[in-house]
DNA sequence: ACAGTTCTGGTCATGTCGACCAGAACCCCC
DNA sequence: GGGGGTTCTGGTCGACATGACCAGAACTGT
């Protein structure tokens, strides 16, 4: 027959004689810094691509899930055991995408609130906070398919923060609307009207809830901001829609 | 070390010390029938899940790429060597997901405007397209968990009808604006305007461009509706939005 | 006290969207 | 050939959302 779904074998079948591969997970772990989007990246030691730096990962056990081996990557890499948001959002196996054996691996995107601490706990000579500006231009030397990988979750990020609750991922628990917008400005690259925010997060209730404390100024002084936490509405969606022309203020 | 990188192994590492996986890649196959949204299931006839419906895959081979053992499956199955649109949209690995051995499956999303010649070419008897609701609801016995992966797939649609232009790979390379709505009446499944959707889709050029012919009327009669064709702005996404509230006309 | 900064509420013009109407163009049936 | 039914197509109207902008409030540091 010309068709064959997975398992449809005979009777007799022997799992080595089907191609066997090894599958890793590979997580894109972003946060902010300093208000610009950052990726977390470790250096290679071994061969091959000895010296570039690489998306964290590992292998897939028989025994877990994927979203599982995602968490312990991304647990033994940040010491972080639950992020902000762990998705999956690509599977790459091109032949020879790793030269030593038939490599499949479920890339996974993670977002954390604050990273500084974790970081700190791995080696700091192996492990780096790296703009994405940089990560994705040529300045720095990306091995396997990494640099594809990451392209990609960052197109997956600018269009769930979009359509869906993403934003609150990169925010603590409380937060002001200016740490809020500045998210949207620094995924988007875009500059949004604080005021028209407001307006549009605030329309509804259940996107922001006031929980009536102030932040403290920053350094420049100004007005303290009022703190908020995130409302249910965000598992329904964003409320800032990305704008499509450019806006006046840029 | 704690951290460990795809490849990151000894020098003197063997392949057979890492967990072997069979990867397979599944294809669920969409397609408008009688607006309504339908799903290309074939039937097992082999243990495990014998008489159950599946969603057609095979095993990915180690020299084709994923996008390639889909596209190859694709044809397989329905005959058609190249589909309006397929999209890789997740990954599942499940520990015993497959009864037999460690299997790790790459799941596709196909959009098909015609399947009707294509699926008679299969045997009849173990394809057929079944309605949405009808695979989803219990009605259906899906093999493995191509249920969860048949609702993922169909919220990927839902989504992606609002983000890509997605639509147009549903109808034909010449249709009308009637024919076009009803994609996004049947999977959102929801009315819009007839006049409000014109309106709006006829705003820019380059979404649908005027061919200057025009449609036979149905059975029903009424005026002959103008043939489109698709223009180049789907590429940066759809025109129409998907509603929120409820309308008034449903 | 004062300048500088940020937050916060407000206005105003414009654009978009849903709801609706009416004529145009075709079918089928009598 | 005429009339009723159906669909297509262009238009209007009001409600609402959005972008741009302004001004006062509240805090910082000098």
């Amino acid at each position: 027959m010309s068709t064959r779904t997975p398992g449809d074998v005979p009777a007799g079948y022997d799992p080595a004689d089907y191609p066997a591969f090894a599958v890793t997970v590979d997580v894109v772990i972003l946060t902010m810094v300093d208000g610009a989007l950052h990726v977390l990246l470790v250096r290679r030691g071994q061969a091959p691509f000895a010296g570039d730096w690489a998306v964290p990962g590992g292998f897939k056990r028989p025994d877990e899930t994927l979203d599982e081996a995602a968490r312990r990557e991304l647990a033994e890499e940040t010491g972080v055991d639950a992020a902000s948001l762990l998705t999956q959002f690509g599977a790459y196996g091109d032949p020879g995408r790793d030269p030593r054996m038939n490599v499949v691996t479920i890339a996974y995107l993670a977002v954390l609130r604050d990273v500084g601490a974790p970081v700190a706990g791995t080696d700091a000579a192996e492990a780096a906070l790296v703009p994405i500006e940089d990560a994705l231009g040529g300045g720095v030397e990306l091995a396997f398919d990494h640099r594809a990988i990451l392209a990609d979750a960052v197109a997956r990020v600018r269009r769930d923060l979009e359509v869906t609750g993403l934003a609150t991922a990169f925010v603590g628990a409380t937060f002001t609307l200016a740490e809020l917008r500045a998210v949207y400005e620094a995924v988007w690259g875009v500059r949004l009207d604080s005021a028209n925010f407001r307006r549009r997060v605030a329309a509804d209730d259940d996107w922001v809830v006031p929980t009536g404390r102030r932040s403290r100024p920053g350094a420049a002084g100004g007005k303290p901001a009022e703190l908020f936490s995130a409302g249910r509405a965000w598992q329904e969606g964003g409320p800032i829609r990305r704008p499509r022309r450019a806006q006046r203020g840029m």
